[in-house]
DNA sequence: GTGCTGACAGATATTGAAATCTGTCAGCGC
DNA sequence: GCGCTGACAGATTTCAATATCTGTCAGCAC
């Protein structure tokens, strides 16, 4: 879609608010209209559904979340140090979401559920960040040689589903949260490591 | 309670029919009396609440679900490789339950998530026989001695969640799943073992 | 022409009245 | 006495009427 004299982004940040203020159950396109203070029709010309204008408020936060984590992949630390960085950093910006505004986060979160075509996306990019990790680490020798990087950013992705996937958020509370992702780190390390 | 005319054991069989029946949301404590042929002020002189009913139904069908495990945890096989037994009974027996009768098991996870206290018992008695295994292989120096029994079998018992949490249920059909499992299990025994 | 409007049809959500359910208990029948 | 019943109050659920929303499109305004 072209810009218009509306644009796209006006919309996105429209939206965002709308859904902000009235969460995803009530949120409707009349009201993002009402926001901007055009019909809602205009807003049909910019985007085909309100699944697709949820999907791309949707994209934009996640983006916008996880806007660290590339940076501490590619990172100048050794690859098991980085490794332990980047999980905790996803835990931590995750952490903090849902504790800073656990609406927002909840609203956010039935946004995601939502497009499962985006969790996918989403998810196997963060794995091949963990990939990245991993291939360097046992390119450079830290790590063993006995499965393939992304099957193995696979495996230490999901073993710390605790601390990334929303569903567990009402656990992230808990002090004892950031020791047991330590500890559950230090054995997926020695797990990658070779010689243990 | 002592036992009576109407044993409780007769009212958690009938229970559990008419949740099968009409499910979570639509059996009601006059189904469980018209199902036995007597009046819903019976059902209420063996528990105290519907609550109540429904969880004792609940730990019923939680201990039978997993009555295999306690043997496999106390078996003759090497820590290591009974380790790996364990967590492929618990997989399967739960991937079993949510394939044969996606129906009824979706009814018992709504059961389980209404009583956390429940919960919270079972995942320990799960963990506790982990703990078995790893202080097992500790003592047997297959398994590195850095961290207690039990919280490294919290740590395992977290990193498998995609295996035995139901919320993960819609991925056991998937046929990687299992190879998902052994991957991780290889990753977490060389993390557990001496030397690597 | 280009972008927006607003009326429309069908789908979805809200509302409030009626029905059902939960939990209690006085009293019946064995 | 002992176990059960069934009527009751308050809470919850159901259902159907009503209102709102989604998505389309012919036409207006610039």
């Amino acid at each position: 879609m072209a810009d218009t004299a509306l644009s796209t982004e006006q919309i996105l940040e429209a939206a965002e608010d709308v859904l902000r203020r009235f969460g995803p159950a009530k949120a409707t396109v009349v009201d993002v209209a009402r926001a901007l203070g055009v019909s809602h029709g205009t807003v049909y010309r910019h985007f085909p559904s309100k699944a697709a204008l949820r999907e791309a408020v949707t994209e934009r936060w996640l983006n916008r979340a996880h806007a660290a984590l590339p940076a501490v992949a590619t990172g100048p630390q050794a690859p098991d140090v980085r490794l332990r960085l980047w999980l905790r950093t996803l835990f931590e910006a995750k952490q903090h979401k849902a504790l800073d505004d656990p609406e927002l986060f909840a609203t956010y979160t039935v946004l995601v559920e939502e497009s499962s075509a985006l969790i996918g996306e989403h998810l196997s990019g963060l794995e091949a960040q963990l990939g990245l990790i991993i291939g360097e680490g046992q390119h450079e020798g830290v790590f063993a040689l006995d499965a393939d990087p992304l099957t193995l950013a696979h495996a230490v992705f999901q073993a710390t589903a605790h601390f990334h996937d929303p569903v567990y958020a009402p656990g992230w509370s808990d002090p004892r949260a950031a020791e047991d992702l330590s500890v559950l780190t230090d054995l997926l390390l020695r797990g990658l490591r070779v010689g243990g």
